[in-house]
RNA sequence: GCCCCCAUCGACUAGCGGUCCAGGUCGCGGCCCUUUCAAGGCCGUCGCACGGGUUCGAAUCCCGUUGGGGGCACCA
């Protein structure tokens, strides 16, 4: 029999990274297997619902190249089976009314006990299950009831979750087994926590999708890096593609401790990503991304910077930051300038007729120049960095005078002297 | 308070009784390269939480301690 797993988040806001660690690891043992990702909202809890949260949650797993099988199901739909599934308990003896609620009648004796594939054997005394509300005095089910059910309904075979579900899978167990039904392998997986050891939260840093999104993370970097919290085919390997983590994964190797989440490790892996990129994909992501997030550059020149910028930056939105001042006017602080007017002068004469204009005849011109005022490279390029990029930090400074052009370069330089 | 879980460098981890005076990656430090910043190359720093067992032999098995985490809703 082939295998099915489900993601089952809550549509409470935007999809936390968290979840999506978890949902990695289902998406990752299905296409393994080559069985079935499913996505369940479980919203049956319409108080904390967010309106948006569905379509973002979708929205999210899709640039993250989660794909699911099926449509996305919705846990609510399912409350008539629910009740009806709890009235037959209540005839049966196996459940009763409380309030207006239903109760499940937990055993009292023995113990509840699965075999976790990555906890291996866990029990629980019977004695210390309540009987847990199945279905609401107004009428809807619980989670605890609606996601035990589905699960059966759905013939899901594997339950891969977070472990602050474990003390939920007895209960579960139990009335999975009330309705006469197979139970599915369980497997807990640990929790990611922010650097404090505490749940990973805003605090921390950026912790929804959308977040990694907007800073300029790559989705193959980011579920790269998710895939090995908590989980390694090996001690050596780091950079995986999609596909070889797909053919390595296994339950089996998935950590029992939690991971602390390391955004430098993070940055370093997107930028190894980055940099890996052909050119043009670089350039093609750098032009998507900017235009996602507002910028009206003009893409063909972004498509020039790239090669510029490409070693440089560890995340795609360091890139405004960083070249910006292709696109816009540059506003240098004359603390970086420092007094270098004799070399900006020498610069401006050396590149006012230069022919041809290219970084080499560029390069060759300003080392010339620098020469004949007995400076040193760097402290004679750095206020013609200053000057022309508005930055100390920038792209090499030769390709990027030439790529600036003679017109903008001089008008710059020019500028800072007349200050 | 009760129940459950976890424990190797600062971080992610490899290790499943001898091949480990513990390996890889990030970070950190140094050097090289160098027009800045990166990238890249080389070198280095740092760890089996503690205490008892078991065993010829323990990071690996058992018990306890400590530390951390999770759960105990008509939330999911």
């Amino acid at each position: 029999m082939s295998s099915r797993v489900r993601m089952a988040p809550s549509p409470t806001g935007l999809l936390h990274i968290g979840t999506v660690r978890t949902a990695l690891f289902n998406w990752l043992f299905a296409r393994h297997d080559s069985g079935e990702f499913r996505l369940r909202i479980e919203n049956t809890d319409t108080t904390r619902e967010v309106a948006e949260a569905v379509d973002q949650i979708q929205d999210s797993l899709r640039w993250l190249g989660l794909d699911w099988d099926g449509p996305a199901t919705f846990q609510l739909d399912r409350m008539d089976d629910c009740r009806e599934v709890a009235q037959r308990l209540v005839a049966e003896g196996k459940a009763y009314e409380d309030d207006g609620a239903i109760r499940f009648r937990m055993p009292d004796e023995g113990v509840t006990a699965w075999d976790d594939v990555v906890r291996g054997r866990v029990e629980f005394p019977n004695e210390k299950l309540e009987d847990v509300v199945l279905v609401r005095s107004d009428g809807r089910s619980t989670y605890n009831f609606a996601s035990p059910m589905e699960d059966v309904w759905d013939g899901i075979t594997h339950v891969i979750r977070g472990d602050d579900h474990i003390s939920n899978t007895p209960k579960q167990l139990n009335i999975i087994r009330a309705v006469g039904a197979e139970v599915p392998v369980y497997a807990h997986v640990p929790m990611v926590y922010g650097s404090d050891g505490k749940k990973l939260s805003k605090r921390h840093g950026a912790v929804s999708v959308e977040e990694f999104r907007h800073a300029g993370y790559l989705p193959d970097a980011l579920v790269n890096f998710l895939a090995l919290l908590g989980w390694a085919p090996d001690g050596e390997t780091t950079i995986m593609s999609r596909a070889e983590l797909i053919e390595r994964f296994s339950l089996e190797r998935v950590s029992q401790s939690p991971a602390q989440f390391d955004y430098d490790k993070l940055d370093w892996m997107n930028g190894m990503y980055l940099r890996a990129m052909p050119l043009d994909d670089f350039a093609h992501a750098l032009i998507l991304y900017l235009g996602e997030q507002g910028y009206d550059w003009d893409a063909e020149l972004v498509r020039k910077t790239a090669p510029l910028v490409q070693e440089k930056i560890a995340r795609l939105g360091e890139f405004p930051g960083f070249a910006g001042f292709f696109f816009e006017d540059v506003e240098p602080n004359p603390d970086d300038l420092g007094d270098a007017t004799p070399m900006l002068e020498a610069a401006q004469a050396a590149l006012e007729g230069l022919e041809p204009f290219t970084a080499e005849a560029i390069e060759a011109a300003l080392r010339a120049a620098a020469d004949e005022l007995g400076l040193k490279p760097r402290q004679a390029f750095q206020p013609i960095r200053v000057a022309v990029t508005g930055s100390k930090v920038s792209p090499g400074l030769f390709e990027s005078i030439e790529l600036l052009g003679r017109e903008t370069t001089l008008a710059r330089l020019s500028a800072v002297r007349a200050v």
